[in-house]
DNA sequence: TTGTATACTAAACAGTGTTTAGTATATTTG
DNA sequence: CAAATATACTAAACACTGTTTAGTATACAA
């Protein structure tokens, strides 16, 4: 029956409707800014009904999250193409300071808020994406320990390593406790730092 | 005339006593669950009668944070005693990872939080004691790279690179992330990257 | 004693996430 | 077709948040 299917289709527009004012609003306002009378406000529906379409505030902030991995993967393409290991982790980690750097809100959503994944017991299938990447720059240091017999053995302590690097580096420009230490130079400052970084790994 | 004196001393004391409060209830309820109406309700003074001792909120954040480097600094001690340069890096870093897996409150607001800085043209001397912080690193970083003749020559960019490292350590900490891409083992893998990253810089 | 300055607060404003109870509308059933 | 039910939605409330305003007692000075 069709009518049946018209309904879905409808709840799945209305659900949609109310993610992509999700959006609008947290790029317009930030995070902070985004709230859920704003969302119904937006898509002029009262707060009430977007309790029919999600859980709570965190559900949808999930969901965005899970839209921000998709954000990511395209700065990322070029990188994952690569060929060789070493070259691929030099790409991955320009890639990865690009997008947290021009994509704060993003970034802050997939990998400093705790927020889209209170569920202690679920949060490791709420953050599969994540997990995915990170599995994915753990065989790349696999690859490239093998190829330059590095002293470091275990691919995912490396991958660790280069992670914390780069977030660290995200994380301290996004609270410009960078701009505090040393003004007016944050961008070469941050390449400066991750070249700095990947040298002292790989080109002994 | 001691009256002026005692009005004084009256005030700061209740200054005092609202810190301690909001120290008290950060502690217990975490920097989310810290409210000036709960301070108020604690030292039993309306909630409006904090306006007369702190400008806002982000006054009193502040002071916290000032607070939490005193704290930061009892860590540190020993590490800033050690003679050997390189030896004090290696020190210095384990006693930031310390404080900030066993502070997650206090290096939130030092490291994270913005909250405490909104006044932007302040802000640098608002966080002088980070400063300060990453000034000894950068010239213990001088000397190491001095030592060691490292190829590295600008102490500034190593002493970035050692903080993004311990810094993202730390936030991915607190966030969980290390907690879901690498189950049941977070503190022995915190020490294994740690160490694994100062080997790269200094042990080749 | 009068007048002013100090210390404090009740109440309100404008927000927040979330829940409950109730109302229209649409669909299904007798 | 009418009655019963299911669906979609919302007004209003609850319990919070930071902050401001206007007003009240109290303590001190003239």
């Amino acid at each position: 029956m069709g009518l049946a299917e018209r309904k879905e289709r409808e709840k799945a527009e209305l659900k949609e409707m109310i993610l992509q004012a999700a959006k609008k609003i947290m790029l317009k306002h930030g995070q902070e800014g985004l709230s859920i009378r704003k969302i119904a406000n937006d898509i002029e529906y009262s707060p009430a009904t977007i309790y029919l379409y999600f859980k709570d505030k965190d559900e949808i902030l999930h969901e965005l999250m899970e839209l921000g991995f998709l954000k990511m993967n395209k700065y990322m393409t070029a990188a994952f193409a690569e060929g060789d290991a070493v070259q691929r982790i030099y790409l991955i980690g320009e890639a990865y300071i690009n997008f947290g750097l021009e994509n704060k809100d993003w970034y802050d959503l997939m990998f400093s808020s705790d927020k889209p994944m209170k569920h202690i017991e679920k949060c490791r299938e709420d953050w599969d994406q994540g997990m995915m990447m990170f599995d994915f720059l753990a065989n790349t240091c696999k690859e490239a320990i093998n190829r330059l017999s590095l002293k470091s053995q275990d691919e995912r302590i490396l991958a660790l390593q280069l992670w914390s690097c780069v977030h660290g580096l995200v994380m301290l420009a996004h609270s410009e406790r960078i701009e505090i230490v040393e003004p007016n130079q944050k961008e070469s400052l941050i390449k400066k730092t991750l070249d700095s970084m990947l040298v002292s790994i790989f080109d002994k």
